[in-house]
DNA sequence: CTGTTAGCGCATTCAC
DNA sequence: GTGAATGCGCTAACAG
């Protein structure tokens, strides 16, 4: 009801209107079982009467504590990052925690700047999908102040730092389990460079659950092409040179995906109907191009909330500078090459 | 260098080793030129070799100032919002202010939770998209403490607050002045309940757009349908009955403009060709389904940055609560009914 | 031009 | 259980 004008309802204030100390309003505040309930409940009556309003930057100021996190996001214009930083966000404010969340736009001086102004905002710990080119040192800015921090998604290369990104090996397991499970026995896996950890995680799964399935490994179905649409539509001609062709095709990324499926159109193959195509969904734009490309995606939400919960963890046992945790995250196989194959097990 | 322990650095410590006092430290960092070149030279130096990062949480509650301002969007992950909040974050950002992004994913009690929060951290000023079904005391819960609140796209019934919204009869007016511009001289308005205020604000554009191209306002042209896909539908064979048919029409929205776009094909006209299809983009999805619907849309960056300035110039200039200062914001044709129609003026 | 003094609103020992 | 002092890191007046 007070107008309140505009100097500000201190707990001050509020101590003298319910007639204790400031000390005790504080303690009501906290939460803390010391005090009389009646007494709680007074203090509270007047806090609402008054219109007092909690002022936590100075508590934080006092406790040398912030109850803030930075996060900061390459591009929240990308609906893939939005819903990673809605699946961080999320666990975050359940906790208590007040993200401070800053879209980067892919801007190595942008993020600067913003890591700038977070760090002088005293931010408990720091979530970050980081801009392509970030330096290693940005990191190191904090984890050397005793400032929690994890990578999401996206490495940062030389930064020693949690980091959370995909499961790329269970990802591709799991996609060509699908496969397998479809009825599928000669399943290809095209595209990549050899030299990269992402292909090699790949390549690991693909393996896995052909062991899993008990299919052998025949190297010639490996097909080396650029991660590109060119890439797979080269692979065509390969796969349907060899002598017992692939009735699946397990693709590096979408792109290599889409190409895959032109190849086959232009050889008179139906993909999705003759011939089975999955593609891990990094590109996020040739998918729609080809509604019969199977996709393997991240998990965005989930990715977002476990890397989330790790920095709860680090910012709550204190940690003062993690080493590289990767927190796996697994992938979530779109499907819409369908039960094309009889299903082995019919009856189950 | 230093390992700073864990005890911070603090301005006391940069003074010190600085051979100066505190508040000359104080100065440089705000860039005063009280200070002699050489002394700020020195200062500068301590603090990057003691590795000081300036508190703002401190500076803040001596100021009684905040640089912070609430963003509330309702849903992130919808790209109209995610542009918007861009759009925003852009304008802060080089401004100076940290904008405390939220997403309340359309739920008033989130988005609550999070006022509170806002509140708590003593923000300069609040930039809402409101949740659906806000009440009007959750704004004014800031206004009556001084701070300023801007209503960004949706508005809240009831709330005394500046707003930034669309400029509904703008856009129609561009679209109908462009339809005008490709030859269309019968142009129809499809759609709409006429006791709405977008309603009439579309309409009117439509006016304005028929008078400056010195056509005449047919009221037989205006088709009264409900604004969904059957009202569009139905729509068609009203105009088709007409003495002197339209060969283009002005929808209400999208969903209209679908309906009109079936419509005409049930009839063997092909939309686009035989007749011109505009609707507003409110759907946001009708239009995909139809190639042939030129639609009128929102810019949510050049929205988002309006807001951003208008927030900008009432922290400034420190007004406690802004009346309904309509900032509006004009919309974008984005063509593909084309060059269909010869243009009046051949080589102009 | 630079140093001194006094709080901003709150949390935290300690006494009472 | 409650109250009285003390300072978090910084800025804002003045005094030199």
């Amino acid at each position: 009801m007070e107008p309140g004008g505009h100097g500000r309802v201190t707990i001050i204030d509020v101590a003298e209107a319910a007639g204790v100390s400031k000390s005790t309003v504080s303690l009501v505040l906290q939460g803390s079982p010391l005090v009389r309930p009646a007494t709680q409940a007074k203090v509270r009556e007047t806090i609402r009467g008054l219109g007092y309003v909690y002022n936590r930057g100075a508590a934080n100021l006092r406790r040398a504590t912030s109850n803030v996190v930075g996060m900061l996001i390459n591009d929240l214009t990308n609906p893939f990052y939005a819903e990673l930083a809605v699946g961080i966000e999320r666990v975050f404010q359940s906790a208590g925690y007040v993200p401070l969340i800053a879209n980067t736009a892919e801007s190595v001086i942008r993020q600067a700047e913003v890591l700038k102004s977070i760090r002088e905002q005293g931010v408990a710990g720091l979530i970050i999908s980081a801009a392509r080119g970030t330096p290693a040192a940005a990191i190191r800015d904090f984890t050397q102040a005793g400032i929690p921090v994890v990578l999401v998604m996206r490495g940062v290369a030389g930064a020693r730092a949690a980091a959370v990104v995909p499961d790329n090996r269970r990802g591709a397991r799991e996609a060509v389990e699908h496969l397998a499970n479809l009825g599928h026995r000669r399943i290809a896996f095209a595209g990549g460079f050899t030299d990269t950890l992402v292909h090699e995680e790949r390549i690991a799964g693909y393996r896995d659950a052909l062991a899993a399935a008990g299919l052998p490994a025949d190297e010639a179905l490996v097909i080396e092409v650029p991660p590109n649409r060119d890439g797979g539509i080269a692979a065509v001609p390969r796969c349907l040179a060899l002598a017992d062709p692939p009735t699946a095709v397990m693709c590096f990324n979408d792109a290599v995906g889409f190409g895959v499926c032109l190849g086959l159109k232009q050889r008179g193959l139906e993909p999705g109907r003759d011939v089975a195509v999955v593609g891990f969904d990094d590109i996020a734009e040739a998918r729609h191009a080809t509604p019969a490309l199977t996709t393997v995606a991240v998990d965005s939400f989930g990715l977002g909330a476990r890397a989330a919960q790790l920095m709860l963890r680090l910012i709550q046992r204190g940690e003062p500078s993690a080493e590289t945790d990767i927190g796996a995250v697994h992938l979530v196989v779109r499907d819409s090459c369908g039960a094309r194959r009889q299903s082995r097990r019919e009856a189950s």
